[in-house]
DNA sequence: CTTCTGACTGAAA
DNA sequence: GTTTCAGCCAGAA
């Protein structure tokens, strides 16, 4: 799998669609694949939401896609980091605590954007 | 056209 | 608690 060196406007406009919702996500708090895909109204797997995170590396806004985890709240997402563990230092800077790849009290953190933002 | 893969998820065993 | 499986959409070979 790779990113298509063009992108062309559709794919823009669902990049920007993603990373805006990820820009919601307050400082301190975390979201998942999922969550973002059913707020955008789940057209789309929460496959989807992930290659647009892997998009955001490359976006000319910041996104902050170290608040983005899996549902198990797993650093899933480290690995495409410029380092292993730029990610969780990330999290631990917003004094969320992160133990063995995982989101510590991950339940209380989650943000659910459906529900949120209502 | 088919096939495979992926920063995923939910259900089933 | 675990592992396995099948959907899921987009893109590349």
């Amino acid at each position: 799998m790779s990113l298509p060196r063009n992108p062309t406007e559709k794919q823009r406009n669902f990049f920007q669609e993603v990373h805006e919702v990820v820009r919601l996500v307050p400082t301190g708090r975390v979201t998942t694949y999922g969550a973002i895909a059913h707020y955008l109204g789940a057209r789309h797997g929460a496959r989807m939401v992930g290659w647009a995170m892997m998009a955001a590396h490359t976006a000319d806004a910041y996104v902050p896609a170290h608040r983005v985890v899996n549902r198990n709240g797993l650093l899933t997402g480290r690995q495409h980091y410029t380092s292993p563990t730029a990610m969780q230092e990330a999290l631990e800077a917003e004094g969320i605590r992160v133990e063995e790849d995982q989101v510590v009290d991950f339940k209380r953190l989650f943000w659910d954007p459906a529900t949120e933002l209502e």
